[in-house]
DNA sequence: GTCTATAAGAAGATAGAC
DNA sequence: GTCTATCTTCTTATAGAC
């Protein structure tokens, strides 16, 4: 509707495509190597199509991460499962980003690992990039409501027992980023996955009524 | 003993100036944006010396991360706690750098938020930097090891319950990590005492026999 | 051991042709 | 909208004097 009817290409062709190019490069080189050079490999096109679309390297990665963030949380969807112990902890399994199993999100989200690896070093700028820990905060926000809203779910329905839903999710949350952290920061490459389980055992199961 | 006994400046003096003055460079700028120039500003010597005393920038950051963690890890000491509780707290306290309370560790260790910033960013590069890597992974086999101590001495206490004490110190490690990450990556800055909190409440007190 | 001076390369960004 | 060519700046690292 919003888009013109010729057959030229949409400037969001293009910006998908960056999006997409982004993504690679920043799997393949990490953040800290990344370059708007190696964005441009990914794709066959020159540095300077990339400061066509956007004025700095920083829009360009914020950009990035908006539409990442977005299209991650686009694809959780746990509404169909009713129990609400099982509803946690599929939610739980999709926010780990793959790194608990062999399987991977499908395309372009086939790099659990080096993509995890890329969103903790962009974390580690938000501190002091203002348009990134906007991103991260949404993004937190969201997710924390998603958390909270099955754990009250499943006190109403008498699943889980009287329970501080924010507490618990606070630190749901709090454990699932620092097991992805020590995943692809310490050799035991086991975290995240030891970390799930944890949290099963000591923390969901706990919400059970006795 | 292994020291020149002539007034010379020894070598170990002005390595030790490097890593202060690298800590400060690294606090006020970030990781992102810290240069060999930038840290001999800090102590008021030329680039040259620098690279003098390690060869490469990745030689200098890999000995400042070996230095850093292990100054914070010497400083740690709740030897002399009784309780297993009580001594379980401290060490979450300790661990928590500084954020979660106003005062600070003192000099150099003045800046927890900043530290905990660029620590973050550090961790960052450890997926693709073994020298880091392995730092921080001999830093968490040691301080789990803690933990573990701690709470497998509060099972023998008859103090706390049967316990998978490493399960238990897996999630708390992973929820520490993840709530100092969130308190420096998010606007929310509470994340970090939300957490201690949330560990208090749902994994130290469920710990304490009914 | 520390200095000055500089080499050598890479990066982000822009100008102007098409 | 995309290309080629180039500018400017910054960065690591080295050479050689002191």
């Amino acid at each position: 509707m919003s888009e013109d009817s010729t057959s030229t290409p949409r400037s969001g062709d293009t910006r998908e495509a960056i999006m997409h190019a982004t993504y690679k490069a920043l799997c393949e080189h990490g953040y800290a190597d990344l370059t708007i050079q190696k964005i441009a490999d990914e794709f066959e096109m020159t540095t300077a199509v990339l400061h066509y679309h956007y004025d700095t390297k920083e829009d360009l990665l914020a950009a990035f991460l908006e539409w990442v963030l977005n299209e991650y949380t686009d694809r959780i969807d746990v509404s169909n499962i009713e129990d609400p112990q099982d509803r946690l902890l599929a939610l739980i399994d999709e926010l780990l980003l793959g790194l608990d199993d062999d399987e991977t999100s499908g395309p372009p989200f086939d790099r659990g690992r080096a993509f995890n690896t890329a969103l903790l070093e962009m974390r580690g700028q938000a501190a002091r990039r203002e348009p990134f820990r906007e991103q991260f905060t949404a993004n937190y926000n969201l997710v924390k409501e998603m958390i909270i809203a099955t754990i009250n779910d499943g006190i109403e329905q008498g699943v889980f027992r009287e329970a501080d839903a924010e507490q618990v999710a606070t630190l749901v949350l709090a454990a699932m980023l620092g097991g992805r952290a020590y995943d692809v920061s310490l050799f035991h490459e086991g975290s995240a996955t030891a970390v799930r389980e944890a949290i099963e055992e000591l923390l969901v199961k706990e919400l059970l009524e006795a």
